[in-house]
DNA sequence: AGTTTGGGAACGGTTCATGT
DNA sequence: ACATGAACCGTTCCCAAACT
């Protein structure tokens, strides 16, 4: 096979290419402007005052609609099993391509019966599950391996400590971390995407996530990409609001792909088409469903 | 000896340059 | 026009090497 030019990317950005001070679309009308306990405009003005940088992005793009997307998610609260249905789907996900990852995640709730109702997707169906036919859905010994001890961290026949949707809403930040790093399969990205988006923490900041990375280096006219400890540094003076400060971090990215202004760049859909799965995800839209 | 860092592997669907 | 197959996506784990 001979030597191939870079692919361009997988995926265009869905973000048109326009005047930069395209505001983006309103935010969806029916929330009630609070993200978790903070009312998002209140909490935005703050942001304002103590970061300029940030300010302008705020007053150009509004209240974005992914601030508002994981509403939904707290409004199926009293769904059983949701944080553990979300950390599964997080494990099924990570390290695959969406498209593909969603064509496993939907074998695997056909697999355990539960293609017309994801309720039905407990940690008793996944320990009970068989393996082979598990695999069969195109899930890696290890994923499998993984999803059994989710499953078994969640199930009080199979666990002192229990992890639950009540205990994890219970714990501080710290907490929620230690609790699921501890499991094999779960690292801190995906902790953190679970935080902001599953239990809507104010002061959650993904230090590892390309994405916010992208939207320093890029609002704040850096050379290279910040390290974590650079983006901690930064990231001082948006507490206790830092989870709506990366979202619009995410937001610096996609403006700067779209306006062809970053260099260098990743192929793919990059960290805007992730962090948009990452929200449809944690925010429980029922993507995966459609197969 | 203990800790940190870096690189490779895993994983399936999609894209697209190249060859026929 | 169609077939082929390499590259790509990104997070996590694991292991080896480097460092303290």
């Amino acid at each position: 096979m001979p030597k191939r030019k870079p692919l361009a990317p997988a995926t265009p950005s869905p973000v048109k290419p326009g005047p930069r001070t395209v505001r983006v679309e309103a935010a969806v009308p029916d929330v009630d402007g609070t993200f978790g306990d903070v009312v998002v405009a209140d909490a935005l003005r703050e942001l304002s005052t103590r970061d300029p940088k940030l300010g302008e992005l705020i007053a150009r793009c509004g209240e974005l609609p992914r601030i508002f997307a994981c509403q939904e998610a707290r409004r199926a609260k009293h769904e059983p099993n949701r944080a553990f249905r979300s950390l599964a789907r997080a494990i099924v996900f990570q390290q695959l391509n969406g498209t593909a990852a969603a064509t496993i995640f939907g074998r695997v709730l056909r697999c355990v019966g539960a293609q017309d109702d994801v309720l039905a997707l407990t940690p008793d169906a996944i320990i009970d599950a068989d393996e082979a036919a598990m695999r069969a859905c195109g899930l890696s010994q290890r994923k499998h391996e993984y999803l059994v001890a989710l499953a078994r961290a969640f199930h009080p026949a199979h666990s002192d400590f229990p992890l639950s949707d009540e205990s994890l809403e219970a714990m501080d930040d710290t907490a929620v971390m230690s609790a699921l790093v501890a499991l094999r399969g779960i690292g801190p990205w995906s902790v953190h995407m679970f935080q902001m988006f599953y239990l809507n923490r104010p002061d959650v900041l993904p230090t590892k996530d390309f994405g916010v990375r992208k939207g320093v280096m890029r609002l704040y006219g850096l050379r290279d990409m910040p390290s974590e400890a650079k983006v901690e540094e930064i990231a001082e003076r948006w507490k206790p609001h830092r989870t709506l400060a990366s979202m619009y971090m995410w937001q610096a990215a996609d403006e700067g792909k779209s306006s062809g202004q970053m260099q260098g760049g990743d192929g793919g859909k990059g960290e805007k088409g992730k962090a948009k799965e990452e929200e449809d995800h944690w925010a429980g839209t029922k993507k995966a469903k459609k197969r």
